[in-house]
DNA sequence: AGCACGCCGACT
DNA sequence: GTCGGCGTGCTC
């Protein structure tokens, strides 16, 4: 008689916030064909099922047997998690002492997630059809520009999808229109790995590098098959996109993929585009803009290799990529790349480690570097590559500063500044001027006995947004009605203080009203696509100024744009966040790479009460570079990072006294080589009701930092408030104010 | 994070 | 008399 073999215990990660695993029975029957790691096996947990994936394969449990439950089923597709990807995201949970299932679950597309499998239908793809003749061209070429423009795109390419066309800013009449004269067809991308071809790349379309570039990418070149990180600090215009792009020619050619990271949807397009003009193979996008369906489909494409490049915001680099031969980071400053909730992940720290990992190269790029990266590349940790040059003899922005405490103000424009806007409006050129406040107004309150209508959850003024009549509180998104009258002294005066953008766009309209004045923020811009009709609009010239937030300031090139205004700096030079120079020194650089051309040179003017302060004269007379590295020296005298590490508890509650015994309890061990700052009321103490409290720890070494911080949570946060309060860590913190 | 269990207030 | 509010505790 047969003996049946014993079971197996399999030891899963689950998506919820716990950092420990969970021990299934595997019933011999389920295990033909045996179970692989990276596995998704679905398990019955507390009253529900959920997808667990396989992380250890076990003969004998710790666990007694009788208490185990056993696997339900098996997900029998082929997109389980390789060696590679397993191995970095366990780093990832560790790096970030985050839970594992969490970590697990947000490297996991959605459709994958769930219990119920989803249909994978092939991608489909556009193609011209051969026949296609100049006549045929020619023909829509007069009556339909756009037309012609998409089936120039697609003659040029082996097959395009949908929403990388979508992407691109062509829509679906476009297509059809172009479908129904039969100069294209619809087929399905063939699953098969990406090959290389000399047609793949658009020769036509390369540039001549500079000495300068060219000494980058030899220097890459040299470096392909290991690990190196590269930084290429170059001002805007200098080219970084030209050594991207014969960078990822060596991988390409050497049947490698590459991955692109972009900080945020609004540069994808662009990214895209100049991509396609250069190489024709498979691109394959991911961010936030697609459906669940599309980036699963941009998943499968990159784990299978029929993806030859990835374009994508963050969470990109969790994707699976078949043979990855270089990953880019660009514009490798910006503070979208750390994610701000739950998992709290960098991407481009993880991306470094990803790279380190499969043995490949890196690039970072930016003209303004984040001091972390930027110490790396000046102490030799990483290749610094410098572009001084810029392109065509195009010029920089040159940045001027107004006093305006010499200057009679009008809503918050100087004399000084009022006078350029209307010359450069004069002149025919486009004006663009920023202010870092939403809404019409950020409080109200009463002339009368000054009573300030307050968030009750937040206890912080509700902004005005004079478009939909409502207070809106920005820090928990509560919205009410505006008050007819004072409720503390019964005066129907009831004012809006202050100015945001929407006040702006009002009160600049009727100072320049021949001129017309568009708005662009979080607000007007909410309507999916309504962002890139807007820039379009600009660049067609059909608005002469424009007023916007920070979502200005990223990617988009304005050309006739010669005037940029930035109304209020001075926040940034008194913030208790040691950063906020930082980034408004990346801000002040940004816009100023923004304007202009080579024939028509943009001008900066910032406002400020402070114009003598040592960090505005520093950036402004000796720019980024100079700027930098003397904040550095600061930072390194007060040994705050990138000379210091960090790891920031949060802990909110209902009750104001939990969060702060809770942390007070962790804040009384010592650590080798650490120090704690805090407990503290988080800069917003109160938000959405919950109260909050913030503890630092701080060390010299990571190592250090990371020994403290694995004790703290393993046996100093199971302490007696544990319970009451709710806490995360936060590795490498960016905001400090939250 | 879900979800169940459990103990007190305003309603069919 | 019940429906449901959210505090508390548990999940292999």
């Amino acid at each position: 008689m047969a003996v049946n073999p014993p079971d197996k215990y399999l030891q899963v990660a689950i998506p919820v916030p716990m950092r420990q695993l969970f021990t299934y029975k595997l019933p011999e029957k389920l295990n033909t064909p045996s179970v692989q790691l990276g596995e998704r096996v679905i398990v019955p947990f507390g009253s529900r099922q959920v997808v667990a994936i396989v992380l250890a394969i076990d003969e004998e449990s710790e666990y007694e047997a009788e208490k185990l439950k056993t696997v339900l089923s098996r997900v029998n597709d082929n997109y389980s998690f390789s060696a590679e990807l397993l191995s970095f995201l366990q780093r990832c949970a560790d790096y970030y002492h985050h839970p594992i299932g969490d970590v697990f679950q947000q490297a996991l597309p959605v459709l994958l997630r769930q219990i119920k499998q989803p249909d994978v239908e092939l991608p489909q793809i556009w193609l011209a059809n051969e026949s296609v003749s100049d006549n045929d061209y020619k023909a829509i070429e007069k009556r339909a520009p756009k037309q012609a423009e998409l089936l120039t795109l697609l003659k040029q390419h082996q097959g395009m999808t949908w929403s990388e066309l979508l992407t691109l800013g062509f829509n679906k009449a476009q297509l059809n229109a172009l479908e129904k004269k039969q100069y294209i067809n619809a087929k399905t991308r063939d699953v098969k790995v990406f090959a290389w071809q000399e047609s793949a790349l658009q020769q036509e379309n390369r540039l001549a590098l500079s000495a300068e570039q060219a000494v980058i990418v030899s220097t890459i070149k040299e470096m392909q098959r290991q690990f190196s990180c590269h930084l290429i600090d170059g001002i805007t215009g200098s080219g970084k996109t030209e050594v991207y792009l014969q960078a990822m020619e060596q991988i390409l050619a050497a049947n490698k993929q590459v991955l692109v990271l972009v900080p945020e949807i609004g540069l994808t397009p662009q990214t895209l585009s100049r991509f396609e003009q250069r190489f024709n193979v498979p691109i394959c996008l991911h961010h936030s803009g697609l459906n669940d369906k599309e980036r699963l489909q941009t998943w499968l494409e990159a784990q299978r290799g029929s993806a030859a490049i990835v374009i994508g915001t963050r969470s990109a680099i969790f994707t699976p990529l078949h043979d990855l031969g270089l990953i880019i980071v660009d514009e490798e400053h910006d503070a979208s790349f750390k994610q701000q909730d739950s998992f709290r992940y960098h991407g481009r720290d993880i991306a470094i480690l990803r790279a380190r990992q499969l043995n490949i190269p890196i690039i970072l790029g930016s003209a303004t570097p984040s001091f972390e990266t930027l110490q790396n590349a000046l102490s030799g940790r990483y290749h610094y590559h410098q572009l001084k040059k810029r392109a065509g003899n195009a010029s920089t922005a040159k940045i001027s500063l107004i006093d305006v405490a010499q200057q009679q103000m009008e809503h918050g424009l100087s004399g000084t500044l009022k006078q350029a806007i209307k010359n450069t409006l004069v002149r025919g050129e486009q004006a663009l001027v920023f202010l870092n406040r939403r809404g019409y107004a950020p409080a109200i309150n009463c002339q009368e006995c000054h009573w300030i209508d307050d968030c009750q959850r937040c206890d912080k003024p509700y902004t005005l947004h004079q478009g939909q009549r409502l207070l809106i509180c920005h820090h928990c998104g509560s919205q009410k009605r505006i008050p007819p009258q004072c409720p503390s002294c019964g005066s129907v005066r009831i004012k809006p203080m202050g100015q945001g953008t929407e006040q702006l766009e009002e009160k600049i309209s009727a100072l320049f009203p021949e001129y017309s004045a568009v708005r662009i923020d979080r607000d007007s811009t909410r309507k999916k696509g309504e962002l890139a009709k807007l820039l379009q609009q600009v660049n067609d010239k059909e608005h002469q100024l424009l007023i916007g937030t920070q979502m200005l300031a990223k990617g988009h090139h304005f050309p006739d744009v010669t005037l940029v205004a930035i109304l209020d700096v001075d926040g940034a030079l008194f913030s208790y966040d040691f950063r906020a120079a930082e980034h408004m020194a990346q801000l002040l650089v940004q816009v100023s790479g923004r304007a202009g051309r080579a024939s028509k040179p943009g001008k900066v003017m910032v406002q400020s009460n402070f114009p003598d302060h040592p960090l505005l004269q520093d950036l402004i007379n000796n720019g980024y570079q100079h700027f930098a590295k003397h904040a550095l020296i600061e930072r390194q005298q007060a040994l705050l990072p990138p000379f210091s590490f960090q790891a920031l508890f949060r802990a909110e509650a209902n009750y104001p006294s939990y969060p702060e015994k809770f942390l007070r309890v962790l804040s009384e061990v010592n650590y080798d080589g650490c120090q704690f700052a805090g407990p503290v009321p988080a800069a917003m103490e109160k938000k959405a009701g919950k109260f909050r409290y913030h503890l630092i720890l701080q060390a010299k070494s990571r190592k250090q930092l990371h020994q403290a911080v694995f004790q703290l949570i393993h046996h100093h946060a199971n302490n007696e408030w544990q319970s009451k309060v709710r806490w995360t860590v936060d590795i490498d913190p960016m905001d400090l104010s939250w």
